[in-house]
DNA sequence: TATGAATGAGCCTTCATTCAT
DNA sequence: CATGAATGAAGGCTCATTCAT
């Protein structure tokens, strides 16, 4: 019985519940959409509906941490030295849905504290990147980083939307244009 | 106040509420989303619940509805012989949200046939003036319509995301590399 | 188009109206049960629901004139000096399902007028077919028509539940057993 | 009154919700049919509407836990070796509306699984009580469980269409006919 | 601290009934 | 008199949130 490995756990069990949680809730949103059921995410991550309140006691707070992993794995490319922004857009497109999400919720909640936060984090690792690819001349030497900002939006707004099947295939054509645009 | 008159005004308040519940519904979705309750926009028309769904059976078909009516005026202004391509962005900007949904919608419901129906007439309207800007040299010859269509998808979705405030700003900058990546 | 066929035809409309009502009322009914939107009796009768209502003021008045017929039809075979109560019993069953709602209304209704009426005349049609049965020695002497009439309100009850496939068997066997319960 | 404790109680008061539940549904449904509005019954349980839910997912799920208790009532009965057809029949009668609703249902909802269960137990019950009469000469020899099964429909459907003050006494005229039919 | 049932507000939808034309 | 749209009161159901254990 699978009822087993749950009953009261006690304390110990805080953090393992906290990481099922946001495991749950990303392909719990990802397949049903931000929209979904609180409670939906609670039973797939095997934790009690309280549970989940006390961890993240609101819909933002929650989605606040994916977003937290997401920007992360993008500091991680960054990181490494000879990556390029066509890899940090690859790592965008496979985050896909939750990018989108991400860029809607900051651009709409702009008030929000740990939105606020998230943006900065962002737009700071955007910016070295930028940076190291004007150096390098692979874009145009006054290409703002606010801009490659803006395409990146509209750019992950665009993936999420697009069935996943045609997914890689926009997203190409997509960027393209980009390419184009931030051309040296 | 439009509580005002609320009795059975017969049949003849048919058009007039088809009318006021597309008004209203402009106007709630614009304030809440494509999921506001339905029942706030019948409020706001101040017209039966009944009535919205005798006009509107779902909420695609009043989506629908108004897409409809934002289509017909991109495709005034294509009419208009002197039009040019930003004309015609400037007023998908004009309806910033509903463009967006409309996009979001076209990208998502791919099977409805009221939406495909939408696609059709957006993608022939938006070759036409692709062709007019290509015989008159302000893009490049190679510019596929498609690869328009998809800028145009990325820019609607982008501003309706952003506030109203910031909505002119951050659609000239998002347009204007769109313009570097089209140039000739 | 076939709206032509229907627009205000003046008051000589009335009976073929009143007609047209109680046929979709019947089809509606058989189909859908007396619970059935009498919107779904008015669209299928093509004609108006205020005319619906200016005929039939709720729904018991209308379904006590689908009852009135049914029961005329039963007087018919009544009427006919070789009819027997097999031949009384089978038209039952053809109403089948009005034959059941009629009865269930006569035992819960008690006090309409409507359904008083109703009862009074089913119950001097059953009466005369009882009499006529006990002197051809065909039923018990001492049979009582009230028996009779409950033993028909239980055929014709269980017979509407039953699917229309299995009805005619079930019916048969049902009733044999009321045959044996009045052989002489 | 039932409004007086009407907090969050919590978990323990689950099975004390589901009998209330039940109990609700009996008077409720006994009042008012089985189409009777399902929050009427979670008003009359003193019961919030989702706890309704979370019990009884469907109505038909609430009316499948009515039949559990009145079947194994029946059992009971029929587990009294000293018990006979008519001591089966009296608490069939008691029952009244529900054992009829829960015949009608039998022979509507065939596919329901849940249904077919209990038929399958209702069937096997009448059929030990039908043994055992027979055996002792009280019907006769010939007489089919399906015979019997199907008078007892009748029967329980005629007594849930008759006013309690007469149910007792149509039910003993009716179940004099049947006895006479089943007489050795 | 974790659990998961209880709660109830609110949305969607249907339909009986009214009434201007 | 007929028409058929308008109305709005329910009822079904879902879910965010609370809270006893």
């Amino acid at each position: 019985m699978e009822t087993a490995a749950r009953k009261n756990r006690g304390p110990s069990a805080g953090p393992d519940n906290r990481r099922a949680l946001i495991v749950a809730a990303r392909e719990v949103f990802s397949l049903e959409g931000f929209h979904a059921p609180l409670s939906a995410i609670a039973r797939r991550a095997g934790v009690g509906q309280g549970s989940l309140y006390r961890h993240f006691p609101d819909r933002l707070t929650l989605i606040a941490a994916i977003f937290d992993e997401n920007i992360a794995s993008l500091e991680v490319i960054v990181d490494r030295e000879s990556s390029t922004l066509d890899d940090y857009l690859a790592e965008i497109l496979e985050q896909a849905l939750v990018s989108s999400a991400l860029i809607d919720l900051m651009m709409l909640e702009r008030s929000d504290d740990r939105i606020q936060h998230l943006r900065t984090r962002i737009t700071a690792t955007t910016g070295r990147i930028v940076a190291r690819e004007r150096a390098s001349g692979r874009i145009r030497a006054d290409a703002a980083t606010d801009d490659v900002v803006l395409a990146i939006s509209m750019f992950a707004a665009l993936i999420a939307r697009v069935p996943e099947a045609e997914r890689r295939h926009t997203g190409d054509r997509a960027w393209s244009l980009f390419h184009a645009a931030f051309a040296p």
